[in-house]
Parts: C-alpha cells; sequence; structure tokens
DNA sequence: GAGGCATACTTAGGATCCAATTTGGGTACA
DNA sequence: TGTACCCAAATTGGATCCTAAGTATGCCTC
C-alpha cells in the first residue's frame, strides 16, 4: 500500500504482472480471487480492472468477466510503429534542449546499456538463459529512452509512448543465439549514434536515428519472437 | 442504457460533456451529485471516473475528489504533434489498401466537409454564431479521417490517436472571422490535396500532407484561442 | 439414447452501509 | 487582533449485501 488508494497498487500490481506476462494473455481474471489474493474486497479490484480496460490490457465481457488481451503479431507491429514515430519526436524536440548534464546522464545510460548488452551475448555464448540478465537489459534500454524523454519535457507523448510500450509482453524476449547477437549490438550502436547526433545538436538526424532504431528494435523482437516459436514447434515435434 | 453496464454509459456520457466543454475543465466532481444525476449509485459512478482517469481526462486526488483535467497550451500543443505523427503514420498505411470503394466513400467526406466549411465561412460573414454548424464543421472533420483510419486497419494507432484528439476541448472552436476564414479554407484544401495523394497512390505524399493538415489544424485552433481570449480581454475591459 | 428444457450454482453488476481523511469554522489563548 | 488548535460536517475509500445474468447439470420427453 505505497500510496494513494488500493485501487492504484492493485492496477500497478496488475499491470506488472499482465506484461511481464505472469498472467497468461487469454486467461479470464476472477474478481473474488484477486480480492482475497489482495486482501481486499472486489470494490477497489474492480476499479483497477476499469483502468487496465481503458488502458486497453483488458476487456470487459459484461456479466462474464474480464479478459486478458492477447495481442496478434500485426498488434506488436503497430505498437513498434507508434514508438517509432512518438519517440523519434521525442527525440527531435528533446535536442535542443538537452542541457550538458543530460548529455552526460544520457551517456551514463548508454554505457549501463552496453554493458547489459555485453552480459547478454556473453550469456548467450555460453548457452546459458538468465531471466534477470535479460530484465535488466529491458530496463536499461528504456531507461536510455527515459532521460530523452524527460529531457524533452513532452507529458502527453511520453504517456502515449510508454502506452505503446506495455502492450506487448516481455516475457518472449528470452531467446538468445548467434544469429540474434549481430541484431543485439546493432541495437546498441543505435544508441550510441543517437547520442552522437543529439550530441552534435542535429534534431533530424536525431530523429531519424530514434525512428530507425525503434524499428529495428521491432524487428529485434519479431526475431526473437520466430526463434522462440520455432524452439517450441520443434519441442513438440521431439515429444 | 444503450449498451453494457452502467459504468460505461456514464463513462461516455461523461467524457462527452469534458470534451464538449459542458463541464468547465478544473473543476471538481462530486460522486453523489453524478450518481443522482445518473440516477445510479456512487459504485458504477466511481468505475466510470477510474476509466476517465487512465484515458488522462480526469485525475483522481485521493480523498479529494477528481477534477477535471485543464490542458495548457503546451499539451494542446504536444495533442497536436502525437496527432500529427499518428496521422500520418495511419495514411501512409492506409495508401495501398483503399480500395475504390474506399476512395469513394473518402470523396463523400472530403465534399460533406466541404460544404461545412462553406456554412462555416458564410456564417462568419454574416456575423452569426451557430454551434451546431461548428460542432458539424468538426464532426465531419474527424469523419474524413476516421474513414483513413478504417482503410488502413491499424487499431492501436486509430486509438491512441483518438485518445489524443479527446484531449483537447472543442467549446472554444467557435470564433469566426475574416482572419481565420483563410485557414478555415485552407484546411479544407488540404483534405482534397491528400485525397488526390491517396488516390495517385503515393504513400510518402500522403504522408507529409496529412502531416503538415494536422499541424495546420494546431496553428488554427491556437489562432482561435488567441482570438477568443483576445476577444474575452476585451470585453472585460469594456466592463 | 439424444436433445431440449428447467433448475441450481457460479459470478459479475449495483446498492447500501461503514470507516477514514480532509476541510472549514469556531473558540481559546497569546 | 492574530494564530493555533480542536471539533464537526462533508466527502471519499472500502466492505458487505443483494440482484440479475450466464453456465452447467440433470431430468424429462420423444
Amino acid at each position: 500500500m505505497s500510496d494513494g488508494t488500493k485501487a492504484d497498487d492493485i492496477a500497478l500490481a496488475l499491470e506488472e504482472a499482465i506484461v511481464s506476462g505472469e498472467i497468461p494473455p487469454g486467461s479470464t481474471l476472477r474478481q473474488e480471487h484477486l480480492s482475497e489474493q489482495f486482501q481486499v474486497s472486489r470494490t477497489p479490484v474492480r476499479e483497477a480492472l476499469r483502468r487496465l480496460a481503458a488502458l486497453g490490457l483488458v476487456t470487459f465481457e459484461p456479466n462474464r468477466g474480464v479478459r486478458v488481451r492477447l495481442l496478434s503479431l500485426d498488434e506488436i507491429r503497430e505498437a513498434f510503429m507508434v514508438r517509432a514515430e512518438l519517440e523519434s519526436l521525442a527525440t527531435e524536440v528533446a535536442t535542443p534542449k538537452m542541457t550538458d548534464d543530460d548529455l552526460a546522464e544520457l551517456e551514463r545510460a548508454e554505457r549501463r546499456f552496453s554493458r547489459a548488452t555485453q552480459a547478454l551475448v556473453e550469456m548467450s555464448h555460453e548457452g546459458r538463459q538468465d531471466l534477470e540478465i535479460a530484465r535488466d537489459w529491458l530496463h536499461l534500454n528504456h531507461s536510455f529512452h527515459d532521460v530523452i524523454y524527460r529531457a524533452a519535457d513532452v507529458h502527453l507523448i511520453e504517456r502515449m509512448a510508454k502506452a505503446a510500450r506495455r502492450t506487448f509482453l516481455v516475457k518472449p524476449v528470452w531467446a538468445t543465439g548467434a544469429d540474434l547477437d549481430e541484431l543485439f549490438l546493432k541495437n546498441d550502436l543505435q544508441h550510441r549514434a543517437i547520442r552522437d547526433a543529439i550530441a552534435a545538436r542535429s534534431p533530424q538526424g536525431a530523429r531519424v536515428l530514434a525512428r530507425e532504431h525503434v524499428l529495428s528494435s521491432g524487428r529485434l523482437l519479431e526475431a526473437i519472437l520466430d526463434k522462440v516459436s520455432a524452439q517450441a514447434r520443434e519441442a513438440s515435434g521431439v515429444r
């Protein structure tokens, strides 16, 4: 019960659980079950669900319950298109506004992300699957862009772009492999290029690079999804 | 109680009332007042408010009530930037997908909007203030873009662009005058240009035109807001 | 034995009730 | 006279209860 109302807390917790894949897409949520899980009555639970419904994470089916939304590949592609437009816009707006402090922070964020990418690639070479490293990678990826948002001071754009971020699940992001390493490294290099363009005070350049970067991330995710489903097919074929 | 739950109905009604300016921005909403207004208990009212809060139309201040969000000029500008990006993206996506039927419908929408613009300009010349005509104009403006969205078949983009549409109020749109006529007519011509680009199967061209069109609409709204506030200043000065 | 209808059970929607927090006014004291 | 404190009224947040809608199960009929 960190802050404010319980409905908000529950909404946050459920959002996290849905986005992280802890609650599988397509499953139906029982209000009573949630209420005893969070040790509250059904009232705040329902208010939280209304919020999630407005965000598009769940759908209400009157008198039948709420269902966790499951996204098609098309919708995931759309989400990346939206992010590409909005993040590139934010980057363009941010470029002239970035102070030296902001640039220094951006560089720190970029370094941290670089290290996370290194760790991910090493992990891939060793054939390990460390969910914590993968989660860190994703989080630091977002952190980089968050620095830009903060400098751009565009609350509405930020809010909508982050809504687009939340539409797809991060759970299946944990396929790695030699074929993907190249894409991961490219992703890392793109951060550097974006920062260079900002440092060079080129709004248009930064914009184009940011756009390409997000679309490239989308292709990376698609490659990962392909690989995951291929592995799943193989596994079921063996069985 | 057209469909589904009362919470949904109330949310729709409140959304309309807020966007239309019927409920003034910055005012606080009393749950009990709303419940007797809609002839229901406070429970569905609160669920409706949660939905509006998730959409960003109102803000919850714990134990203090909900406040209708009031937007700064900066945020209105942001909303138009978002719309410019998303609508141009949708237009680009739609262009190769438009069937002849879609194009015919787009032309009809454009014609209707043209007539609404004519009516608006005539009204301006006669010095009248007809809220119905103005409302029609805005509605038909949206209709034109809705045809494009339908053809593009991009639900997420459409949802987010429409969320951006809803962030600003349409109430102050009712200043007219000779200085604004030019901008209204330009707006109308841009629709024609966009349709021509789509008909010529030029996704990039349509995209650029759509972007410029939305940004131009933003400048139009700013001009209107300027005029309205100037008139308000004059009125209070006279008094 | 299969299909349809009725009934019981499950679950969501909505109303009412209680608790907790805020705010405004009034009073007492410096 | 101004300020601080306290109490009461108003209002929201949350819990419980009731109703209605939907689903499943079982019985009856063909």
